[in-house]
DNA sequence: AATAAAATTAGTATAATACTAATTGTTAGA
DNA sequence: TCTAACAATTAGTATTATACTAATTTTATT
């Protein structure tokens, strides 16, 4: 797989936290990237390019790849998310930081630091861990 | 401080982590980053235009605020680095994880995961935690 | 000084990022 | 159904980081 820009992993986990049945608009993209849609569209070519998610009718479909990817993601993220806010650093700032390397973080290098801190699946703080 | 890319951040280490007393050479960075001598120079160029590195009569000279971002970036390194070998991983493999993101981590994070970690100075190699 | 090695400049290319302006498409209300 | 509003897309431009080759200049070493 491709190595995935910053850009191109904020977009596929947007896409992917939605809570809504319905599939993510770009305009919402757009807005939760904080930029305008031609440049959302860009980053959508590109995820699509990289097999992450296909154009279905209109409709922003994630492959199984994208799924998977996203997964991986979101161990890495709560992993250390989880590392952070039980060395003392809030669970907002956590979130913040490790967004900015989850994606880079290798599955099996994530899945075994996970077990070495005991698989969190709660933050300290009691809420559920989420990504975004 | 302007943030780096991964690129300057490998030639900001490769700069500060030369054994000899001698300044290191443009064709040495070059060598360590796997590049041609004008693509280090650029790199040379931008780190210079961020005031970490200084030309000084053909020298390259490290500001002290390259210094403090290189120690930055070490203590960051050594902190995950040491959290993967203990999680299992190899020492040759956690450097290479590691340094994708350590230029990424926050210094005040840092230092707060490797208080919790327990301040490790050697890895569990007994080798010192080296960065690259 | 002559040659070899190193550094630099010039020129080109690509990928990612981001914008505006203009156009096309869709949809919901009158 | 028509149209106004909203959404999506296309076209065009710009910047930054990255990287190359070829040519030139500078610096060392005999």
């Amino acid at each position: 797989m491709e190595k995935l820009t910053q850009r191109e992993r904020d977009c596929l986990v947007a896409i992917l936290s939605v809570n809504s049945e319905f599939p993510i608009r770009l305009s919402e993209i757009a807005n939760k990237l904080s930029v305008r849609s031609p440049t959302a569209l860009n980053v959508i070519k590109r995820l699509s390019e990289k097999n992450l998610i296909k154009d279905k009718g209109g409709m922003i479909i994630v492959t199984k790849e994208g799924k998977k990817v996203y997964k991986e993601i979101i161990e890495a993220h709560r992993c250390f998310e989880a590392l952070l806010t039980e060395s003392g650093i809030s669970l907002d700032e956590a979130c913040k930081q490790v967004r900015k390397f989850d994606y880079l973080i290798d599955p099996n290098t994530a899945s075994k630091v996970l077990s070495h801190i005991g698989n969190p699946k709660l933050s300290k703080h009691g809420r559920k861990v989420i990504v975004n």
